[in-house]
RNA sequence: GCCCCGGUAGCUCAGUUGGAUAGAGCAACUGCCUUCUAAGCAGUAGGUCAUGGGUUCGAAUCCCGUCCGGGGUACCA
């Protein structure tokens, strides 16, 4: 039991015995003490008043008398308004310290037999261009969440949905028969989904080109994009891929290979990874037989184009085209299919999309179609609605060339640390091979820092002018201050000097020392709230906060050197622990730690 | 038009279920390396929490109106 529990329950008693009267749970309100009052934990007294019929002042400090003679851990308090702060005696402080060392997965619960299943879903990326920085933000995301919910004790599928087929990978299927001269990403040297992003660029020029010809030839500019030539050779060729002609199933077979490499390199460097992927032209069936089930059982109708709808105005939603009057399927039948068959694969008790903010009426809809198709877990889907990532001059538009490019960005980050480095003239100790590596965990370190650090529901702006920070609130901070402990541990190594088993309960401590042990005595809290509010951000924060608490402890005390062994023992300890919390924080973040910087 | 989300320092962002005098970082200015890593520490300056009402012991936080920005809105994904 923390001291919080501890304090809840003692205050109920309190309460009890000097007013008579039981409160609600939630009415005790124990928070952190502002520094610039005396004090560890605060009571908030307002609450009790009704029930007191005494003035803040004399309510609080009778709770504080009771809490003082029956709770071991209240040293003393003080009553300011109406906020009574307790002190908390110091050995308590050094026992979770103890408890957090004992313990190698500190803060985070383990997986078992009992555990939920999460499906997590991200990326869902086209195939037919490489993956930018939207992407970036949504791996980022869906990779932390799912190492949030393990952490929380849950199991977790990983998952993908490859949007392979459609109108897009025709494109620059076309755009390769046509313009491609027989590249490949073999003979040019160029990575796969960067190739297919650039034919399906190359595309889009001649169709503009095409449609402004047509126009001028006095086309309606309607009919204009809709009888270009480009555009009908794709439409045709989508249509044989459905027919499954031989040559243009391999030809699309071949291209997105090609794709799927260059994903499986960028994947790789931002380190994320899946447990299970999906196609769309495995899923789409599925999810065809499913509305034509649903037309059937008179869940849908038909219209007299043949096109298919659902009529959900009853549930306070607009009607939604399920199948296109010649029978193709759209984006919602695709994930009617593919959510059927991930829930026949596994029996999963929450399934959560990490998709952008802009498909929130989307997955309501889903929701509401899978529940009318019978499924019972229709409507516990969870849409993990995320902010986009804005740049200076707005909205990322691939067709007027202002996305960031994610390789592009995270060879950048890499370019950048190395130059820092190299400036400062740090790791003159490490192999070329162990530099490089450093480089790219600082670079990702602040690009993963710099996403995940604020609240996912927030848009959040990207400025391409500004390379991302390594000083002040930023990954690399925290990154240092981990390099920092390490090197400190490895010099008392050096000096033979052994770790305890356990710090003196003795000792008298410092309040920069008071504050980290606080800060880390949280720790099982915010992973807690992490997981149950699914936010990256409140790990990010903690361990910002925590860092740089150590690094005023670090700055004022000195460790190796300190007046007296035990005081020396249980600072090392103390960096020891911070290192460990900072570690398992950052890795729920996916942000690796250096050894050195 | 209708629906959803947002607006906190010059810039980028924190701010738990309503709690004390609204916090960081960047940028600017000033100090601190002979001693465990200065990618650090300390300090100065910077605010009508978009705006007007309301709810109450107490509002950046909850409710209503207004302004501004973003997203969605029946054959794109």
């Amino acid at each position: 039991m923390n001291i919080e529990q501890v304090l809840h329950s003692a205050v109920a008693e309190a309460l009890k015995n000097l007013y008579n009267f039981e409160p609600a749970s939630k009415s005790i309100q124990l928070q952190i003490t502002r520094k610039d009052f005396e004090g560890d934990i605060t009571l908030v007294v307002f609450p009790f008043l009704k029930h007191s019929r005494k003035s803040p002042e004399e309510t609080g400090k009778q709770i504080g008398e009771y809490l003082q003679g029956n709770v071991d851990e209240v040293r003393s308090f003080n009553v300011i308004k109406g906020f009574l702060n307790l002190v908390i005696a110091d050995n308590y402080w050094i026992r979770v310290l103890k408890n957090a060392r004992k313990d190698d997965a500190y803060g985070t619960k383990q997986e078992d037999e009992n555990s939920r299943v999460i499906m997590v879903e991200y990326s869902s990326p086209n195939t037919n261009k490489p993956l930018h920085l939207g992407h970036i933000r949504n791996n980022l995301l869906g990779y932390s969440i799912s190492e949030i919910q393990k952490a929380n004790g849950n199991k977790v599928v990983k998952t993908n949905i490859v949007n392979d087929r459609g109108i897009h990978i025709c494109k620059s299927m076309v755009a390769w028969k046509k313009w491609g001269e027989g590249k490949t990403p073999e003979n040019t040297g160029t990575k796969g989904d960067h190739l297919v992003g650039d034919l399906y660029v190359e595309f889009d020029k001649h169709y503009k080109a095409e449609i402004k010809e047509l126009i001028d030839k006095g086309v309606p500019p309607k009919e204009a994009e809709a009888k270009a030539p480009s555009i009908l050779e794709a439409r045709e060729m989508l249509l044989k891929w459905e027919a499954r002609d031989p040559e243009t199933v391999d030809l699309w077979k071949r291209m997105n290979s090609w794709v799927y490499k260059g994903f499986d390199e960028t994947y790789r460097k931002m380190g994320v990874d899946f447990d299970t992927i999906y196609y769309e032209s495995d899923t789409y069936l599925v999810g065809k037989e499913e509305v034509l089930r649903g037309v059937e059982e008179g869940i849908f109708y038909k219209e007299e184009d043949d096109s298919v709808w659902a009529d959900l105005t009853e549930d306070g939603l607009d009607k939604k085209i399920l199948l296109r009057s010649d029978g193709t399927s759209v984006y919602m039948t695709q994930d009617i299919g593919t959510a059927k068959m991930r829930y026949n694969d596994y029996s999963i008790d929450k399934m959560v999309y990490v998709v952008g903010n802009e498909q929130n009426y989307h997955f309501q809809v889903l929701s509401v179609l899978l529940d009318k198709l019978g499924y019972t877990w229709g409507k516990d889907l969870f849409h993990f609605s995320y902010g986009m990532v804005e740049l200076p001059s707005g909205k990322m538009k691939s067709r007027e060339g202002t996305v960031v490019d994610a390789d592009d960005l995270m060879e950048e980050m890499i370019n950048v640390a190395r130059n820092m480095a190299e400036e400062l003239g740090k790791l003159d100790a490490l192999t070329a091979e162990e530099t490089e590596k450093t480089f790219e965990i600082i670079a990702l370190g602040a690009l993963k820092y710099f996403i995940l650090k604020v609240d996912p529901k927030k848009n959040m702006l990207f400025n391409p002018e500004e390379s991302i920070d390594f000083n002040g609130n930023t990954g690399p901070f925290i990154q240092y201050t981990y390099a920092r402990i390490q090197s400190v541990l490895r010099k008392a190594a050096e000096k033979n000097i052994n770790l305890v088993s356990d710090a003196d309960e003795n000792i008298s401590i410092s309040e920069k020392e008071k504050l980290v042990l606080k800060r880390i005595s949280l720790f099982p809290d915010i992973v807690a709230e992490a997981g149950k509010n699914y936010s990256p951000a409140v790990v990010a924060n903690f361990c910002y906060e925590l860092v740089k608490e150590y690094n005023q402890f670090y700055h004022d005390h000195s460790i190796l050197n300190a007046s007296e062994n035990n005081i020396r023992d249980f600072r090392l300890v103390l960096s020891e622990a911070v290192g460990k919390v900072i570690k398992s924080g950052m890795t729920l973040l996916g942000i690796e730690m250096p050894e050195r910087m």
